[in-house]
RNA sequence: GGGCCCGUAGCUUAGCCAGGUGGAGCGCUCGGCUGAUAACCGAGAGGUCUUGCGUUCAAAUCGCAACGGGCCCA
């Protein structure tokens, strides 16, 4: 049997629902129920462990959550372990503080193996914390079950894909130019580093020229610390430089410079006067200079110094750039390209080797100062200042980024660029661009992938290599290792159990020692598409299911995980690991600036359910906007959304209390709709949640989610609760086993049951609660979750557009006359004498003809009256407007007696003639079209309105009978409003009197007794100008200007 | 500096791809309803469609540029 509903709780529902999801464990029984359907591979973009999740990782959770049960609803066999990504630098970073560590000094002496247990500790407990927050969202993953980046076999899928690359001579160990962090002294990706504004030295340089007494070429950096390593100098082919005799206080000195930025270097060096003495083309500037700190470094005394031309020089500052290839991408790459050396005098703690000379062991951002101290001293300071841009910081522990030359491990991408494009072009992207224009452009620029890095927890990079020949060997598995190094007992793959294990080389027969280093974390989840099917471990699995069908994740993981897992695939597969990509948006603030704890405006998923509940939440990110654009986040909109849930939750629940009391049971449904008389509102609803179906369907094939929703909460509110609630409440109170209110049961019975499946995959918890009393409190043997039923396609025979078209134009009627109503102050309640539609089309006609009867009912109309198409309705006026400029010339003295005329004639019998004529005959002359023009006239007691396709005519007369009826309903109104306050059950009757001080009113409502009587559930009910009043409850009213005093009781 | 996306009423947005009088919801003001009631419904006010230039008979819509915001890169 049904059970009646109590108000909107959603954090109780919620709650109860979660409660019972475990108890049935509701996810597996789903997936287990599809396992024949086609397969649906999805994987989950592993959020990193650590904290607790934000606004933007539960949009993402909702997002896929909504398009797996979809999925599984409509047949699927969804694959959908949840994954983790729980290694790398920030993990470290949060241990080494609460550890209170500052260098990778403080790790060694507290050991590794015990820093590598905290980080493992860490990433645990906050994936179970984790977890727990997206099951509060209602989110289904495989949460048992999950991926997790620390396992041995996950592992062992990222040494195999290295073993790969290896074999197709993809990677490779070379000396490179890398981020570098001096803090956490590891190499760091482009994609770790993080822009900041901050303030830094600009100074302007003199390097004095060889064989030219006084001579120089002037250049501009920001990072004096790099000229100890500086070996070269840029300029660009084709730009223009000349050699100056610049005087200052009297001496004079000759700079070279480019010829366009020559004021400006002279305005920062403070030079009273100049002159050119010599324009040079940068491609014939072959001169040698002289180290200007080779008095401190003396290894710098070593090198040569030359100019070098590049085309990356910007006619920027002087147009000639200082060159160090130990410190700077493009300055390695000139320096391999002319073989120059690649000095590098910095060591990993960021502070300067033995190299350096003088300056051995002082902190290279520190060092600046002194370095321009140095070059003030030698007389090669043209200018000092500051300048305030953007810099790289380590995205973690915010130090700023150093360059610096070191040996590290690459995967040789850039060798696959082309074949990835190709593969780009063959997944299907949403949207389009998404692919097409911002991932192809990431991947065209991208650069060989720096994959090591010099920690501790991550996945130790498989590579060993002989201490003796240098022989390089990776290993796939843990099997492998196990077989060439003989230690069988290997229970954990990360280090520093594995930093111990060696093997012999196969060339030499000597000793192999792991490289120390470990992998990009972006590595780890670049081979989850593969890892979680547990490949390389279990090689049958892949076989079944990759690639992915489908992966969603923000915008900001282009550069990220799409790209990282693209690469990783190629290099191992050699094509795309999934099918179609959902790129999706960030959440910003209200005022569209992204939420960060420095401004102090984030909104916590949790704070948001703890107000309105996670299916608010859900509704409201889903609904908000396309999910690709980004998210201003709004609590007003949340609670806009609420409303709608609240609302949806009332429909729901006002009928069963009548249906109840009615043993409504509806077991053969679908029969019964087909055999009761259904009115045409019955069908009109019927056909558009059909309609609703095709729309979600046709939004859900693009993943539009917005698209999806949208008309989901439209009907919600336009369609089930301001239309067909109001049209069907006088049915579900009549008492009898009526056919019209059964009629009007089933079809609401069939529309809610209908729209908890279409609903489902968006408001889990809610529909579920629907379900479970609407459907499983009547077939114990229906599916025990509205998860495990099947998508319910749209019911054709259902479907009635043309009667779809009608009702909206009912509906605008019905809103004119209320219009119309409203002008004269008539309530809705005081019935009118007749309604007067005025059609531009023949739909009007159609629609007032079928549905005259929805049309009196919510118009309170006594009588419909539909004009035919272009007629004016013979009641209304007709004011006839002279127009003087036509009469006077006319009529010249009798103008003034034909106007006199015009007005006090019959202006529709003149509207008529001239219409039809073309002229009227007035006593004074003959008038024609031109010289009237026609105003309508509408009557006192009647309002008009206009509505799309015509015009409505209220005619608010009264009659007695309407006086009668007007007065009974606001007596009827005072009683029910009397048994609200009595707390009565609906059923329950009552007896009455009415005290109406007011003899003619009194007659009026008499007359209406029974009526009255009936509505109110009156047992015994008295009414007359002088009753006794007593009862549980006696108020006195004021009914427009009438004194009445009523009393009800049981 | 470059790539991609976004900019419409006080707020959140639809319309833009396929040019032809800008639609909603929230909020506000006024009113209604009172057997969904700590609910619900109607009406009204409110828009230089970020700005400028261009294409066109016609631009929120197409093109170019600028400004502001987001993500990514340099």
């Amino acid at each position: 049997m049904l059970k009646e509903a109590g108000q909107y709780d959603a954090k109780l529902l919620e709650q109860n629902i979660h409660k019972f999801w475990d108890e049935i464990d509701a996810y597996s029984q789903v997936r287990e129920q599809r396992t024949k359907g086609p397969k649906f591979f999805f994987v989950d973009g592993p959020p990193y462990t650590t904290g607790r999740i934000h606004l933007g990782t539960a949009w993402n959770k909702i997002i896929k959550d909504s398009i797996l049960r979809y999925k599984s609803m409509n047949g699927f066999h969804v694959l959908d372990r949840a994954g983790w990504d729980m290694h790398g630098l920030p993990i470290e970073v949060k241990v080494e503080g609460v550890l209170g560590f500052k260098s990778k000094k403080d790790i060694e002496k507290y050991g590794v193996g015990n820093f590598v247990a905290k980080c493992k500790e860490f990433a645990l407990s906050h994936r179970d914390e984790m977890t727990l927050q997206f099951q509060n969202l209602g989110v289904w993953l495989n949460w048992k079950d999950p991926y997790m980046t620390l396992r041995d076999e996950y592992i062992e899928a990222a040494w195999w894909t290295l073993k790969k690359a290896h074999e197709k001579k993809l990677l490779e160990k070379g000396l490179r130019v890398v981020n570098w962090c001096p803090r956490c002294e590891t190499a760091i990706a482009d994609s770790e580093v993080e822009y900041s504004e901050v303030s830094d030295p600009s100074v302007y340089i003199k390097f004095p020229i060889v064989g030219e007494e006084n001579t120089y070429i002037v250049i501009w950096t920001t990072t004096p610390w790099t000229i100890p390593a500086n070996i070269a100098v840029a300029v660009h082919p084709s730009f223009e430089y000349v050699k100056v005799r610049a005087v200052k206080n009297g001496k004079e000195e000759f700079l070279i410079m480019a010829h366009e930025l020559l004021k400006n270097v002279l305005k920062q060096g403070r030079y009273q006067e100049h002159e050119v003495i010599e324009t040079i083309l940068g491609e014939d500037l072959k001169i040698a200079y002289k180290a200007p700190l080779g008095h401190k470094v003396p290894k710098q005394n070593e090198f040569p110094h030359n100019v070098y031309m590049a085309d990356f020089v910007t006619a920027e500052n002087t147009g000639c750039v200082h060159i160090a290839p130990g410190h700077g991408i493009d300055d390695f790459e000139l320096g391999m390209k002319h073989k120059l050396p690649i000095f590098c005098p910095v060591g990993p703690d960021g502070k300067y080797t033995e190299e350096a000379g003088q300056y051995k062991g002082m902190n290279v951002k520190e060092a600046n100062k002194t370095i321009i101290d140095d070059l003030t001293e030698n007389g090669l300071l043209l200018a000092s200042g500051k300048i305030s841009h953007r810099y790289g910081n380590c995205w973690r522990c915010k130090t700023p980024i150093i360059y610096l030359a070191t040996e590290q491990w690459f995967l040789r991408v850039t060798d696959i660029k082309e074949k990835m494009l190709d593969e780009i072009n063959k997944v299907k992207w949403y949207p389009d661009w998404a692919g097409s224009a911002r991932f192809a452009d990431w991947v065209r620029g991208s650069r060989d992938w720096c994959i090591s890095r010099q920690r501790y927890w991550g996945i130790p990079i498989p590579v060993w290599v002989c201490d003796f020949c240098g022989e390089i060997e990776v290993m796939g598995t843990m099997e492998e290792l196990k077989n060439r190094s003989a230690v069988k007992d290997l229970s954990d793959l990360h280090r520093p159990y594995v930093d111990n294990i060696h093997i012999k080389c196969r060339k030499c027969e000597n000793r192999m020692s792991r490289v120390p280093d470990v992998f990009d974390v972006w590595f780890d989840s670049a081979v989850a598409s593969w890892a979680t099917l547990n490949f390389p471990r279990d090689e049958k699995t892949i076989k079944e299911w990759w690639p992915a069908d489908f992966i969603t994740e923000g915008h900001d993981q282009t550069r990220g995980w799409f790209y990282s897992q693209m690469g990783a695939s190629m290099v191992s597969f050699g094509k795309a690991p999934y099918k179609s990509v959902l790129m999706h948006g960030f959440t910003l603030d209200t005022e569209g600036k992204k939420m960060s704890k420095s401004l102090g405006n984030v909104v916590s998923p949790d704070e948001v359910i703890s107000k309105v509940g996670a299916e608010s939440l859900r509704l409201y990110v889903l609904s908000q906007n396309a999910p690709w654009d980004d998210l201003k986040f709004s609590w007003d909109e949340v609670g806009t959304v609420h409303r709608m849930l609240n609302i949806l939750w009332n429909v729901y629940r006002f009928p069963l209390p009548y249906m109840i009391l009615d043993n409504f049971n509806p077991v053969d449904s679908d029969e019964k709709l087909a055999s009761l008389p259904l009115r045409l509102e019955d069908r009109w609803i019927l056909s558009r949640v059909n309609s609703l179906i095709k729309k979600v369907e046709t939004a859900m094939s693009e993943y539009n989610l917005h698209k999806a929703t949208r008309p989901i909460s439209e009907f919600i509110l336009e369609d089930l609760s301001r239309w067909y609630i109001q049209l069907i409440r006088p049915r579900t109170w009549r008492e009898a086993n009526d056919p019209d209110k059964l009629a009007a049961y089933y079809t609401l019975y069939e529309v809610l049951v209908t729209l908890t499946k279409v609903m489902a995959p968006f408001a889990p918890h809610l529909t579920e609660e629907m379900y479970g009393n609407l459907v499983r409190n009547i077939h114990p043997d229906a599916p025990q979750s509205v998860h495990m039923c099947n998508w319910q396609p749209a019911k054709e025979k259902f479907i009635d557009v043309e009667l779809e078209k009608r009702m909206d134009v009912i509906r605008e009627i019905v809103e004119a006359s209320s219009n119309a109503r409203q002008k004269l102050k008539r309530k809705l309640r005081w019935p009118v004498k007749r309604i007067v539609v005025a059609p531009k089309n023949e739909i009007v006609i159609e629609a007032v003809l079928s549905l005259e009867s929805v049309l009196k009912e919510q118009t309170n109309a006594k009588e419909i009256v539909s004009l035919k198409t272009g007629e004016t309705w013979d009641q209304l006026g007709v004011e006839v407007l002279p127009n003087h400029a036509a009469l006077g010339p006319a009529f010249k003295k009798d103008a003034g007696k034909v106007i006199a005329q015009l007005k006090s004639a019959d202006g529709r019998a003149i509207k008529k003639s001239i219409l039809e004529t073309g002229s009227f005959e007035l006593k004074a002359g003959v008038i024609t079209a031109d010289m009237v023009t026609f105003k309508d006239l509408i009557p006192p007691a009647i309002a008009s309105a206009i509505f799309s396709a015509g015009d409505v005519y209220v005619d608010t007369e009264l009659t007695r009978e309407i006086e009668s009826e007007g007065y009974s309903r606001e007596v009827i109104r005072r009683i029910q409003d009397m048994r609200k306050e009595l707390d009565l059950a609906v059923e329950e009757e009552i007896r009455a009197a009415v005290e109406i001080k007011d003899d003619r009113v009194a007659v009026l409502v008499l007359e209406m007794k029974d009526f009255i009587a009936g509505e109110v559930r009156a047992k015994s009910l008295m009414i007359g100008p002088e009753v006794e009043v007593d009862g549980e409850l006696v108020k006195d009213w004021d009914v427009e200007d009438v004194k009445m005093r009523m009393g009800i009781g049981r």
